[in-house]
DNA sequence: ACTAATGGTTATGAGTGCTAAGTTATCATA
DNA sequence: TATGATAACTTAGCACTCATAACCATTAGT
C-alpha cells in the first residue's frame, strides 16, 4: 500500500469510524437500558463461559483499571457477578446471572432490528462490500491492539 | 437482507467498530498531543471553512451542549477560535488557528504512518475490501443518523 | 411591547479510557 | 521461615464523550 493510499484510508477510517460509533451507542441508549457498546460485548464474551477479569480486559484491548470498572458497573445492574475460584485467590471470575443473560437477549434483538432497518436499503453487493469491509478491519485490528504495547500494562519495568 | 444476515452484520459491527475505535485512539493518544478523534474530525471539518457550532453539532451527529463543551477544550488548546459574525448575534462562528491547522498536520502525519504499519501487510484485494467496506459504512450511517431523532434537540414541544 | 423561537452556555450525571499507587495472595529463595 | 518479587485486583484522580435540564441572549412575529 503506497503512502497516498494509507493516508487516504487513515482519513476515512478516522472520520466514519467514530460516526458509526455514535450512532450505534446513540440507538443502544435509545433502546433504554444499555448504557454502552462496552457491556454489550462484555455480555456476550461471558455468555459462552466465565472469565478472569484480566482475560476480558486483554481480550477487549483495554487497561485491568478499566475492566475492574466497567464490571463494578455491571454487577451494580446485576448483570453480572464476581466471584472466587477454588484454587488462586487472586482471581476474580466474572460470570454472567440470569438477569444479564436476559438483558443481552433484549439488547441483542433491539439492535438487530434497528440495524437491520438501516441495512435494509442494500443490496447483495453492497453487503458483500460490507462484510469483507469487516473481515479485513478485524483481521488488521485484532492482529495490531495498538501500537506495541498491550503485553505490559503496569509501569514498563521501571527499575 | 434477511434477519439472520442483518443479525450477523449487527453482531459484527457491535464487536468490530468498538475494536477498531480504541485502537485508533489509542494510537492519537500515544502519539501525544491529541486527545481524542473527535477533536480530530473536527479539524478536518474546520480545515475546509469556518462553522458554526449548530452546523457543527449537526454534522458530527451530536448534541449542542456537546459541540459546546469540545470546541472549549480545543480553543483552550489554543487549536479555535470563536467569533461573533456582522449579521446574527447569535450565532457564533468556530475558525481553526493556525495553531489549529499544524496539529492536525502533525496528527494527520502520525496517524497515517501508524495505520500505514498497520495496514500494510493488506494486498490490494484486501485493501478494495476495506476501502469497500468502508464506503458503505459511509453510505449507511451517514444517511441514518440515529434513529429518528436528530432535528430538535431541546425539550421535544413539551406541550 | 410581548411572546415565541433560535443559538449558545452552564450544570449535572453516567460512560469510557488512562496512569499511579495501593492491597492481597502466591511463589521463589536464601 | 522470613523476605522480597510478582501477579491479580481495586481505588483514586484526571481527561474526554455524550446526554438532558435549565438558563441567557438575540431575533422575529404579531
Amino acid at each position: 500500500m503506497t503512502r497516498v493510499q494509507a493516508r487516504d484510508t487513515a482519513r476515512e477510517i478516522l472520520e466514519i469510524i467514530p460516526l458509526v460509533m455514535r450512532t450505534v451507542a446513540a440507538e443502544l441508549r435509545a433502546a433504554g437500558e444499555m448504557p454502552a457498546p462496552a457491556h454489550f460485548g462484555l455480555l456476550s464474551i461471558l455468555s459462552t463461559r466465565p472469565r478472569m477479569l484480566s482475560d476480558l480486559a486483554s481480550l477487549q484491548g483495554v487497561s485491568l483499571p478499566t475492566m475492574s470498572n466497567s464490571i463494578s458497573a455491571m454487577v451494580e445492574r446485576g448483570w453480572v457477578r464476581r466471584e472466587a475460584p477454588d484454587g488462586d485467590r487472586r482471581v476474580v471470575m466474572i460470570d454472567v446471572t440470569p438477569g444479564g443473560r436476559a438483558a443481552l437477549e433484549r439488547v441483542t434483538r433491539c439492535a438487530e432490528a434497528h440495524l437491520a432497518d438501516v441495512l435494509a436499503p442494500l443490496d447483495l453487493t453492497a453487503r458483500r462490500k460490507l462484510q469483507g469491509g469487516l473481515g479485513v478491519l478485524r483481521k488488521v485490528f485484532a492482529a495490531a491492539p495498538a501500537s506495541g504495547a498491550r503485553k505490559n500494562h503496569r509501569t514498563p519495568a521501571k527499575r
